[in-house]
DNA sequence: GATGAATGAGCGTTCATTCAT
DNA sequence: GATGAATGAACGCTCATTCAT
């Protein structure tokens, strides 16, 4: 167990640093220090630098993945389920800082490399909105043209770009559940006012 | 003007080399061989490596602010508007590949960096987003449950996510008009269909 | 004598390792794994990795030593004892590929220092040849006009530089024997056809 | 003209340092020191470390060769060019004392490498004593029993091992003339006094 | 005695930046 | 203004050595 306790410490450490210094400006042993090991030690877990940018990646967003199906699991509406999502992305990202920041700025440099390799767990979490809008255009809930791959791209975009807001310097007054509430309600029915 | 065109060439270069290569591993001197200039040449134009960064967005960011700006003065209404917005940054990225990678990678990075700095070109295109919806609210075409702010974190995500998909290895079938109008679309009347 | 057991496997696993990649190239993790011990037990036997190098050559020089000793307590002419010194030194290297390698290339980086320490078996080797010449002069088998001290260093090096050519990826088609009936006859009447 | 200047300086930078040293103990910093010039510079005119001893050795042994095959030619007799290549190798090893320990220590190293990719400026070198003993055969001067393939290996290995004793610390009273003349003598007739 | 996880000093190499020409 | 050779600080990674178990 010791060996996985500081497999955490130092996945922890790193997205913490690669939050506040950006991946390439992150040194080694900024790392180490951050996880109170040598760093030397760092070596004994992960391959290389990259590598660790990668199991935040792969740690995180399975861990986000398996907690969102989890509450997914208790929903049976599309309808529902696609508040679900935005409303747990939000709050995950409202809560875990460094997360948001490295999903936000890293994660973009690392899909071009990762699309290659395939090790995808990025479209995994991508693949849970597409799966939503299909069932909801199965169950007759939602809009038939407008393609799912196209929803998820834009679900997963437009929350992305709002869940940086809590953690920039300027304002940002709204809760997470007003944010998602007018989220919901946006990708639901439109920002139109319908004729009457 | 000479000087000026030199400028000009240094920053469609490294454009292109940020772009395929991201601004940490792209090498001062591979954007002076794509520029055909010398090493020390950038350094008369800019002041560093970051420097040029920043111009390209200064540079792309004004040009793409200063074209769309011209064709929603055509409009008036805020409907419309939002409609010519997204189709315009859809086909500009659509357009220029190299551009939409690095708004898509770098502009991250930097716009933590930026946002201090307040050298803030980056928000004046999203606010053009914001000023387009407070003029619906105004007009009473859009709803005012929803803010602006909010609106336009969330109309830049989604294009911005949307603009890499033609770029990238997978099949992404869609043109810039159907993606445009399904997003418009989407914006407007959002995904449930409306009950009878 | 069950540490001495150790000892031994740990010698001639690091002699394997140091002829297959070479002192420096050798990690002592590689001698830990091909001795099956764990790293730390080697510190248990060696105060460093020089010494493993050092005991490697102190043994095997050793043993060397012993073993011609023991050959040439058997002849009495000088002539015959350099033949015997040649063919025994021909065949040990080409049943120990391992040691012929560690002694042709890591000899010499460690002769340098070793000298200066004067720990020298490697010498007390080359004083062999020097002692049979000395004998033959007195004998008045040798020739007094070519130095003992000469010949030692020469008999070593074409001994040394010949060893290597078995375990050489190029043919070299020539049985120890062979070779040892042609470096004895050359030293002793040379490379000249006599004038009748 | 000038860049080929600093190759050769840091090539006798290199050759000094990695014979004090040796190429595991040298560092780059040191020969950039001693060839007073920065670090980055030699990366500028080698790729690498081990290429700048590679280029050591094609270098020097390139000069060697050339040297000698000069002075080989304006002799006809094997039996005379055998001596000047004798007399040649260990002027110029009591000469370049840098280049004597450099040959003895690291060409060996090496030349376990080089021998897979046959860049092979060494044997070229070997190989000229070989072709002097077949032409010794050829004209009937030079016993055939004798293998020239054999006679080139030793000769060699019998001249590194003693052109590396002027430069040790023990006392090695004599001249270059004096170990050639025996040397030289030693591989025409031998060890054995005539019967007569 | 034996282990092997942890350490941290050390070094090869890169590359943004400078400056003599 | 333009060049590109030269610089040297910076950093990822390795591995001999230690020490708690």
């Amino acid at each position: 167990m010791k060996s996985t306790d500081k497999h955490r410490k130092i996945i922890r450490a790193a997205t913490k640093v690669f939050a506040k210094k950006g991946f390439f400006n992150a040194r080694i042993s900024d790392i180490a220090k951050e996880a109170k090991v040598a760093d030397g030690t760092i070596y004994l877990y992960f391959n290389n630098k990259f590598d660790i940018l990668l199991c935040v990646f792969e740690q995180e967003l399975g861990k986000l993945i398996e907690h969102v199906n989890l509450l997914l699991d208790k929903e049976t509406s599309a309808k529902a389920k696609l508040e679900i999502f935005i409303t747990n992305h939000l709050e995950e990202m409202k809560k875990n800082r460094y997360l948001a920041e490295v999903i936000h700025i890293e994660l973009r440099q690392t899909a071009k490399i990762i699309r290659e390799y395939r090790k995808n767990t990025f479209n995994d979490y991508l693949k849970i909105i597409g799966v939503i809008i299909e069932q909801g255009q199965n169950e007759g809930t939602f809009r038939r043209d407008i393609q799912p791959d196209v929803v998820q791209q834009v679900v997963f975009g437009a929350l992305d770009e709002i869940s940086i807001c809590w953690h920039t310097g300027s304002s940002w007054p709204y809760t997470p559940e007003e944010v998602s509430a007018q989220l919901t309600s946006l990708f639901q029915t439109g920002l139109l006012i319908p004729a009457t």
